[in-house]
DNA sequence: AGCACGCCGACT
DNA sequence: GTCGGCGTGCTC
């Protein structure tokens, strides 16, 4: 018997299925979908593999498997089918599409394990001390010891060093031990193990030599038991610097149960009573969802149409038939109460699949899905490769949204995958939003897909009364500060009512940043083209894109004082206490959103204690349903929208169109008010008067002239390397060669741009250059730049630069 | 990528 | 004569 395998080894250069003999001992248990661990390469390295068929013929000249990972398939031959649909979309391996799809506790960690085998000579011991010191710490934990075991110990360039040698000359073996990850329940936890006056008196002793080690004891003093994980984030310490506390007697670390299911609150599963109008769109999707074919439907509903309910009907039907239903959304976290709606209906049958739930977690919920105990996945982008069988349903609500498309490989969009699968499985896609996306609202034009609307709001109540202001004018009048006349005597008279508002500052993310008071700069990541972001939190200075991290410090290097500037929710929040002395502001941005006092926390209260205004960044903006909230503030809306990106109009237009369905939830009708440089513009406008219709219709000719999605597809090639000349020419000979191969296929309509820097031009000391192709994006062009992206990476003369391929992404 | 094989120069 | 530098080609 042959296994085709593919295996995790393999870069985009080599990848293909590799053929093993299995061992008679392995026939049975060997089926397509078990993992398996085999030879590999010239030095016969162990791989891990994933089986993808079985065949038989003539086996002479394979290596044979060594070992199977799985007693069952870990995927079925429905999901291995997506892996290689999502490696073929996504220009990624076959081993990094199995990868993504299955949850982390179930993927191995192969663990080296070093055995001590024979002794070092006098000679040899005076010729390599560090040698000798590595067999005598071998010695002292017993003769053998995991990799992981000795890098606490050792640099990973001084073990691998020594280690090399060592196995060389036969005195160390190496053997391969298997941990399955996320299969513990626990999670580390420090606390003193001494008085704290003494680890105090430690700490002030040590401060000079290893300030680490003092940082962590003293927090430890004052917060008593902590995670080893979150005194390693606060401290800027590491797991190696808290066993040494502990080898000094110190500290105690001791592994503690985690909780494993998450917590959700059940609403009371009280009957939701569909409209008319819902009850007609749901008996549409119905029809359509019991043809054999079922397709792609598109409910376009206006914010407060109702959606949710007929999500919920849909889904009700789609389990009592039997089948299993999916249910996809932008961020779990900020869809608390759709959450608890169908927690509340159907119980035990959800299970719920995000990023931040703990590996075991996600494991166990993985699990429940798998053995058919739970039919109902709610979950973010990765949960559309839930191993539902029989699936009736795949919903993608609110699908403009971006964090459906993964920014990291296998670089895929969830939204295309959910209409994939929903088209392998026969099964109904339900693309949902108030505002679709250009691309959507396009195929349902098209025809594609089945177009439904919701135009009815709640209860029939009335969209709120948007008014925009004029900025320029406030500038005019002398009034610099971030509330202009407009919005302020629109928050007196909300403050005369009683009645609450939401003042929305729209800055990308909620980057801090420290400024130098003197002589304006900010500090730099070493190795990255961008600022580092200030964690106030704990003091220190991040980068987001390699990681690195320092002590924050106090003075600029031309001796300024360095001061936090950032989203500037601060300086308004400052700007409003001038303006309406003693009323409470919330503010709900990075700094005031911590682990113990997270968003949810901070809505409650703003919804119990109703503080009258709260102010934020653009956390703000979604999923917010407050009765008593009348007034929403868009401080400065122009700032999203003169981005060079072709989506800047559609994403300007949903997030405003959201933000002002925040008001006016409840019985007092609702008002909001757009502060603008440039109030003419037609986006801005149409999105006050919630037109999308006529958005799309001033858009689309928009995006035909920019040869943009819908009409072409945005392909980049991204390189990048540390030599900067050799990233741009590599780019330059990958342009050449792209040109040469499109000349020779059919033509059609296309446009190639670069090399050219990318947004971020360095990041982690590696220089980014990409070109960019606009072009339909079909199979026989991704199979021509997968063929141009293998020779580009195993040509010689591109050493030292990588690339990869993305289809459509966000930056 | 990661590894072996092979062909060249500097050393016991 | 051997050790080790790195350029070259392959991965069942």
């Amino acid at each position: 018997m042959i296994a085709r395998i593919a295996v995790a080894a393999a870069t985009a250069s080599f990848d293909r299925a590799y053929s093993y003999r299995v061992p008679e001992t392995m026939q049975e248990q060997a089926l397509p979908g078990v993992r398996v661990m085999a030879p590999f390469g010239r030095g016969n390295r162990r791989t891990e593999g994933i089986i993808l068929e079985l065949t038989g013929g003539d086996e002479t000249g394979l290596k044979a498997l060594d070992q199977l990972l799985d007693p069952a398939p870990v995927l079925s031959p429905e999901l291995l089918r997506l892996a290689a649909f999502l490696r073929q979309r996504s220009f990624c391996t076959m081993y990094e599409a199995v990868r993504c799809m299955l949850p982390a506790g179930l993927l191995y960690r192969p663990q080296e394990e070093y055995q001590l085998a024979g002794v070092m000579d006098e000679h040899a011991i005076e010729a390599r001390p560090d040698c000798f010191a590595l067999t005598e710490t071998l010695a002292d934990l017993g003769g053998k010891a995991t990799r992981q075991q000795l890098l606490r110990i050792y640099e990973p360039e001084q073990l691998d060093r020594a280690l090399s040698w060592l196995q060389k000359k036969q005195i160390v073996r190496s053997d391969q031990e298997f941990t399955q990850r996320g299969s513990e329940k626990t999670e580390r936890i420090a606390v003193l193990a001494v008085e704290a006056e003494e680890a105090a008196e430690y700490a002030a002793r040590c401060r000079r030599r290893s300030p680490l080690q003092a940082a962590a004891l003293e927090l430890l003093c004052t917060a008593g038991e902590t995670s080893a994980k979150e005194l390693c984030y606060f401290t800027g310490a590491n797991m190696r610097v808290l066993r040494r506390l502990e080898q000094l007697g110190y500290v105690a670390l001791r592994e503690q149960e985690v909780l494993r299911r998450p917590t959700v609150q059940p609403a009371a599963p009280e009957p939701v009573v569909l409209s008319p109008e819902q009850q007609q769109v749901f008996e549409g999707l119905s029809v359509q969802a019991a043809r054999e074919k079922p397709g792609v439907a598109l409910v376009y509903g206006v914010t407060g149409s109702g959606k949710t309910a007929v999500y919920l009907h849909l889904i009700r039907q789609t389990l009592e038939q039997g089948k299993s239903a999916l249910l996809l959304v932008p961020e779990i976290a900020l869809t608390p109460q759709m959450l608890s709606l169908f927690t509340g209906h159907f119980g035990q049958t959800v299970a719920v699949l995000h990023s931040s739930l703990k590996i075991g977690e996600r494991y166990d919920e993985y699990r429940r899905i798998r053995e058919g105990a739970a039919r109902l996945v709610i979950g973010t982008r990765s949960a559309v490769f839930a191993p539902l069988e029989q699936l009736g349903l795949l919903i993608v609500d609110e699908e403009q949204e971006h964090t459906y498309k993964s920014e990291s490989p296998p670089r895929y969009s969830a939204r295309e995958v959910a209409v994939y699968r929903g088209d392998r499985a026969g099964a109904l896609v339900v693309l949902g939003s108030a505002t679709p996306s250009v691309e959507s609202m396009y195929h349902a034009q098209q025809g594609d897909y089945a177009l439904y609307t919701l135009t009815g709001r709640y209860n029939g109540r009335a969209l709120p009364q948007v008014t925009i202001a004029d900025s320029r004018e406030d500038l005019r009048q002398g009034n610099g500060t971030a509330i202009g006349a407009v919005l302020r005597r629109e928050l007196q008279k909300n403050l005369d009512e009683g009645r609450q508002s939401i003042l929305f500052l729209n800055r990308r993310g909620n980057a801090r940043l420290l400024q130098c008071m003197e002589c304006g700069a900010a500090p730099q990541c070493p190795r990255c083209s961008v600022s580092l972001t200030y964690h106030s939190a704990n003091g220190r200075l991040m980068c987001h894109y390699c990681g690195y991290s320092d002590r924050a410090p106090e003075r600029c290097s031309c001796g300024g004082l360095l001061r936090p500037v950032g989203a500037g929710t601060q300086r308004v929040q400052q700007q409003l206490s001038e303006l309406f002395p003693g009323v409470e502001v919330l503010r709900m941005d990075a700094d005031t959103i911590t682990a113990t006092n997270p968003h949810e926390k901070l809505l409650r209260r703003f919804e119990q204690e109703r503080v009258p205004i709260l102010l934020g960044t653009q956390m703000v903006t979604k999923g917010l349903n407050f009765e008593n909230v009348t007034l929403v503030g868009v401080l400065d809306a122009d700032l999203s929208l003169y981005v060079d990106n072709y989506r800047a109009a559609e994403n300007t237009f949903s997030m405003l169109a959201q933000v002002i369905g925040r008001a006016g939830r409840g019985r007092f009708g609702g008002r909001a008010v757009i502060q603008t440089m440039t109030p003419d513009n037609a986006v801005l406008q149409l999105a006050a008067r919630q037109d999308y219709d006529s958005f799309y219709a001033m858009e689309l000719p928009q995006r035909q002239l920019r040869m943009c999605p819908p009409f072409l597809d945005v392909l980049t090639v991204q390189f990048s390397g540390l030599d900067e000349t050799a990233v741009r020419e590599g780019a330059l000979r990958f342009r050449q060669a792209l040109e040469r191969a499109l000349m020779a296929a059919p033509p059609e309509p296309m446009q190639l741009l670069g090399p050219a820097p990318a947004p971020v031009m360095r990041v982690n000391l590696r220089f980014r250059y990409r070109l960019t192709l606009l072009r339909k994006n079909t199979r026989p062009l991704r199979q021509l730049l997968e063929g141009l992206l293998a020779v580009f990476l195993s040509d010689r003369a591109n050493r030292g630069v990588t690339a990869f391929i993305d289809v459509n992404p966000y930056e």
